[in-house]
DNA sequence: CGACATCGTTCGGCGTACCGAACAATTCGG
DNA sequence: CCGAATTGTTCGGTACGCCGAACGATGTCG
């Protein structure tokens, strides 16, 4: 019944040694709140409260809302490919990503 | 009466020529909702629905709620492109990144 | 064991994020 | 100029994000 979401933020929250009052009172939020998020269903928190989340619990909102399903082997690779990219020039870069856009009308 | 946020989505629609309904297509959201971001006095959208819509229009979400400026830089261009990488195929990924050191001998 | 503190859980309700549909404005081919 | 798309704006209603306060569990110290 939770989601991946609550289980990252349950699982934070734990390493930290923090009580749900606590990590409530960082993030302007009840302790009945930060419960839901962490159990309930399907929560859709606003991204007012993911933010001062992340801050708290010293994590980039992309960690706690991306599925993160890639390998490690794979992952590292996207990131050797990214530090390339990054090094090109703009002008090319602008090349690459239109040749990326129309790739994705199979 | 707008926002940093609304200026934000506003500038990036247009520049991408896109209408209302078209990004609310892209971001499951409907028209109208699309008009009140970007024109009410404090919108609080989901990070759902924020991460749909810097998807939509290829920047962080960091971007779209913290930064000042209304054009991306490139490292969040950068960031954005990385994302969709990272979305696709490993096979298309490996044919991307033929191309990418293909491109380094200039 | 009992009393007190601290943590987690439940629940009723208020405010607002978000919607659909109708209306106003603008664009554009004939 | 006229209609018809296409875009942008307004508005009433609904679902749910988020809250406070009460309740149950668990632990700790005498």
């Amino acid at each position: 019944m939770p989601s991946p979401l609550g289980d990252k933020i349950r699982a934070l929250r734990k390493n930290k040694r923090m009580s749900l009052d606590q990590l409530a009172d960082l993030t302007d939020s009840s302790k009945s709140y930060i419960w839901e998020l962490e159990n309930k269903d399907d929560p859709k928190p606003s991204a007012d409260k993911i933010g001062k989340i992340a801050v708290a619990l010293e994590v980039t909102t992309e960690f706690l809302l991306t599925e993160s399903s890639v390998t490690p082997d794979e992952a590292v690779l996207d990131e050797a490919f990214f530090r390339k990219f990054k090094a090109m020039s703009e002008p090319d870069k602008k090349k690459i990503r239109r040749i990326i856009d129309a790739w994705e009308d199979e």
